[in-house]
DNA sequence: GCCAACGGAATATTTTAGAT
DNA sequence: ATCTAAAATATTCCGTTGGC
């Protein structure tokens, strides 16, 4: 941590001026980065100004790796284990004293906040490394180092690594395994376990040095979580993925696993990554199962809670296909699409117990009418959007709760459960003034008229075969009418 | 008709950026 | 260093769909 007035960071690309130049170099290319510019640390909640001095006044180093640079591997411990588990044990033990402001616990980059996780959740990994495996690939579960010593410090039996890795089944996942991590980017490789850097109680992650994560006895044991995974995993431990583009029921995507668990999307973070949650949701205990979907790349955030499914992979994926291949033929018999699939399927899955091919039959109908019905002629055929003729017909006086007509109607497609709210009323023997409760009188009345208005603009949005659609905002109505503009059903 | 299997929205929690 | 607001992410709730 030398000052030096001439470099640039290589984070920001801006140099050091001032007196007092506070930097890390990385351990790798030796690349200088400012304080603030380490991932996380703008607050420095990762290494703070006092902490820097402090390290520097005792020539201590920062182990920080850019993004640049290739992950440094993950130390082999295999050696030595216990006399590690003891050397990380007295510095956890010593850094409440001398070491406590520049011993913090940072995990990866799939870990954000520090404080949160130094004691983990019990229903999470939180402090497994999370192995990516590739799209329809696989993976081994690993035993990295960290989660052998947090073990350690839960007061549990170590988990003999040698053995795993010395069987001949395990070397051959292992290197399958290293096939696949070969292809992953640098900042995701966790697991590697290369020969050199032997005996280091630390990690080096894309990020920092850091000493391997702790838990408390209290909480329940990464080992029983692991071992209730490995109990969910198929027999030689090699974890599968595969997605069906339009498995899921409304011909969502569903990506399924080698126990046959089928999970759908449920987000998709702001920087590409898909989140995947498993889809047996009973109100009760529903499962946790979460994976996370970088590119191609598959890991598990979440152990499945649920029990594997037999032959869910296969039913999905032939109920898939036979929706999709009525949506094609949708003047097709719906027996004559599925039982073929059937036999086909059968003929790979001797083992399998066939779905009954009527259910399937109604579920491929069910689909293929809807269809049919939603490929009504288009008389906007080739515009995705379009101004709405007679404006006036569709504008609202404030006072009608424009507002709230317009959040409603703006949110509805071609379906909605407005008509499923009964509202019976009677709009031409009310009379408003006459009425025993008259403020009741007036709230029906409005609502009958809004619900009027609703079922007008539903009409036609159904009549243009519109999608949805919004006011114009940009436009300066003169006349006091609102526009509209929808998009059309392609 | 019941209930599991989804799927989406609402809500809660955490993180980050910016101001002071 | 602290506070606040906004954004991002995670969790929960609830409605709909589809199979039995």
């Amino acid at each position: 941590m030398a000052q030096t007035a001439e470099k640039v960071c290589i984070v920001c690309n801006s140099g050091f001026p001032g007196r007092v130049i506070q930097f890390v170099s990385c351990v790798d290319c030796k690349g200088p980065v400012h304080l603030t510019c380490i991932p996380g640390n703008k607050r420095g909640k990762v290494l703070s100004k006092a902490t820097y001095v402090l390290m520097n006044k005792n020539n201590e180093a920062f182990f920080y790796k850019c993004s640049k640079c290739p992950t440094v591997p993950v130390p082999e411990i295999r050696v030595n284990l216990m006399a590690q588990v003891t050397e990380v044990v007295d510095v956890v033990e010593n850094s409440r004293t001398t070491l406590a402001a520049t011993f913090k616990l940072i995990l990866g980059p799939l870990h954000s906040s520090p404080k949160k996780d130094l004691h983990p959740k019990p229903r999470t990994d939180a402090t497994d490394i999370i192995p990516f495996t590739p799209i329809d690939g696989d993976c081994r579960p690993i035993i990295t180092p960290e989660i052998e010593l947090a073990d350690a410090f839960a007061g549990l039996p170590m988990i003999s690594t040698n053995e795993e890795v010395n069987s001949p089944m395990e070397q051959g996942s292992n290197s399958l395994l290293e096939r696949q991590m070969a292809t992953l980017e640098d900042s995701e490789r966790y697991n590697e376990r290369p020969s050199a850097q032997p005996n280091s109680p630390m990690e080096l992650t894309s990020f920092f040095a850091r000493p391997v994560a702790t838990q408390e006895s209290s909480l329940p044991s990464l080992a029983q979580e692991r071992s209730r995974d490995r109990s969910n995993r198929s027999i030689n431990g090699i974890r599968k993925w595969h997605i069906e583009p339009a498995a899921g029921k409304r011909l969502k995507p569903m990506l399924i696993d080698d126990t046959d668990r089928g999970l759908g999307i449920r987000y998709t973070r702001k920087n590409g990554t898909v989140m995947w949650r498993c889809n047996f949701r009973p109100k009760k205990n529903p499962c946790h199962g979460l994976v996370s979907q970088i590119g191609d790349k598959f890991a598990e955030h979440h152990p499945h809670s649920c029990n594997p499914k037999s032959h869910h992979k296969v039913n999905v994926i032939l109920a898939a296909e036979a929706k999709k291949y009525a949506l094609d033929h949708l003047n097709e018999p719906a027996q004559k699409v599925v039982e073929p699939l059937i036999v086909k399927v059968l003929d790979g899955n001797p083992n399998w117990n066939p779905i009954n091919p009527t259910t399937l039959a109604r579920a491929v109908n069910r689909r293929g009418s809807r269809c049919r019905s939603e490929k009504a002629p288009n008389i906007h055929d080739g515009r995705t959007n379009f101004r709405f003729e007679n404006c006036s017909k569709m504008s609202y006086p404030e006072k009608l709760d424009g507002k709230q007509l317009l959040k409603a109607v703006s949110e509805v497609y071609c379906e909605t459960n407005f008509l499923n709210e009964a509202f019976c009323y009677d709009d031409d023997k009310d009379d408003l003034n006459n009425s025993n409760n008259t403020q009741q009188r007036k709230k029906d009345h409005s609502k009958f008229q809004l619900q009027k208005r609703y079922l007008n603009v539903r009409q036609k949005m159904r009549k243009y075969h519109v999608q949805r659609y919004f006011r114009n905002d940009s436009q300066n109505n003169t006349d006091g009418n609102e526009e509209w503009e929808g998009t059309v059903c392609k």
